[in-house]
DNA sequence: CCTCTTGAACTGACCAGTCAGTGCAAAAAG
DNA sequence: CTTTTTGCACTGACTGGTCAGTTCAAGAGG
């Protein structure tokens, strides 16, 4: 199957160790654009092998079954977030910023990752509040582990008095997330040409309460139960 | 079931009519749950006819293809939502709120919507995303459905001077719309125990700008391109 | 020579969609 | 009032195709 009349020298490419390195990160690659596109059960082995450009034996040389790799490629790549996430939030603190900045630092962060692996992202958002699927326990796990870093800056702000310690953790960090997750998805659906940053000012924006910056007639205030029928 | 009751014969038109459209509901019912637990492709209509209490044939006398299925079930479930969304802040208007209540308004909406389907919720993120897929024509008619409602009313609020015209309407509709979507999920999955108020009261807390209230050290600004490198 | 890859053939389970037939209630005929 | 017809709604066994996973002998690379 060699179309790449191989010249001698594409196949010697820095295999960092080993080729089967080479090959494993070929199928991640194949298997992550196929399965956020189709979705993961109409998406067959023979596909991914052929988009990665290896035979199907090799699949299963490098992986236990289908479901091995799917759970392997999202570990990866939820270890990938949570390290550019976490590494942004280090940059602002050693640069003396406060844990807001930090938690803004995440936001930029967090929609440049979004950029860079969209498939991945799309396939997260798919999977993610999935329930009875067999690989439930390592989701569990994907979310936990890019949901706590973001808490844990929260955490972190309300110790140090910089939020209310009125706010709702959790729950603040998975609407973070969501808010961010969401925006960065419709702007690469559908308005691919907006920059980051642009992107970036708005989020922003919409959490620094310049959105409903106004005080409202009471609508957005916290009091629970406003007149609803 | 009569809809017109206007007597003993008129009445046989409408039960023939009716039972059909209760084996449709006992469909869209089963096949809501099953695909938001496995997603479409692994759930068979075997299972869907099992579920709704009906022989594999019906399902394809009510509807053309599976495919066909569940597109009337996404487009069923986004009536229900915009129904709902405009609903809300419609009643809000009646009242005399302010737009910016009506979006505190359809926040509510949309958090108990979702605390009433929440399978409905489940399949829509799942999909929403998806490219490729072949009922993509009606993810993005049922996306622009439920996201322009909430667009509406920010525009309105807007063109009124209650919000700042430099915020980006479509871009901030999809935002808030992830906010809650996401934090819902997470309400419903690992605290299904807290009321629907206490989650609503969070929310607005955060976009009060309460969280990040304290104006920071510029991080949190507008300001495009702040630091990065 | 040991690890990794190839490619093609094969198996067995699973599944979307089909179709000939059943049940039944209301209309038509007697 | 009784019998027959009509056709809607539903049934479930069956078919043809698809796909995960297996096997293996023959390389390729290092």
């Amino acid at each position: 199957m060699s179309r790449h009349t191989a010249g001698g020298t594409i196949a010697s490419m820095d295999s960092s160790h080993t080729r089967r390195e080479a090959t494993r990160r070929k199928l991640f690659e194949a298997a992550v654009t196929l399965i956020a596109e189709q979705g993961f059960s109409s998406t067959t082995v023979d596909e991914i092998a052929e988009r990665a450009g290896v035979a199907k034996g090799t699949v299963y040389y490098n992986f236990a079954s289908k479901n091995v790799l799917f759970e392997e490629l999202l570990r990866h790549g939820v270890e990938m977030l949570a390290a550019s996430l976490q590494n942004a939030a280090d940059e602002v603190a050693e640069r003396g910023g406060s844990r807001v900045d930090a938690l803004d630092g995440m936001i930029h962060a967090g929609l440049y990752f979004i950029s860079q692996y969209p498939a991945l992202t799309q396939l997260y958002v798919a999977e993610l509040w999935r329930t009875n699927r067999t690989w439930n326990s390592t989701l569990m796990m994907v979310r936990e582990r890019a949901v706590s870093v973001v808490a844990d800056v929260i955490r972190d702000a309300v110790a140090g008095g910089e939020l209310s310690e009125e706010i709702d953790i959790p729950l603040t960090a998975s609407a973070l997330f969501g808010m961010v997750l969401v925006a960065a998805l419709d702007w690469q659906s559908f308005q691919p040409d907006r920059s980051l940053d642009d992107v970036h000012a708005a989020l922003s924006r919409l959490l620094q309460g310049r959105v409903s910056g106004h005080q409202g007639t009471g609508g957005a205030g916290a009091e629970a139960g406003s007149g609803r029928s």
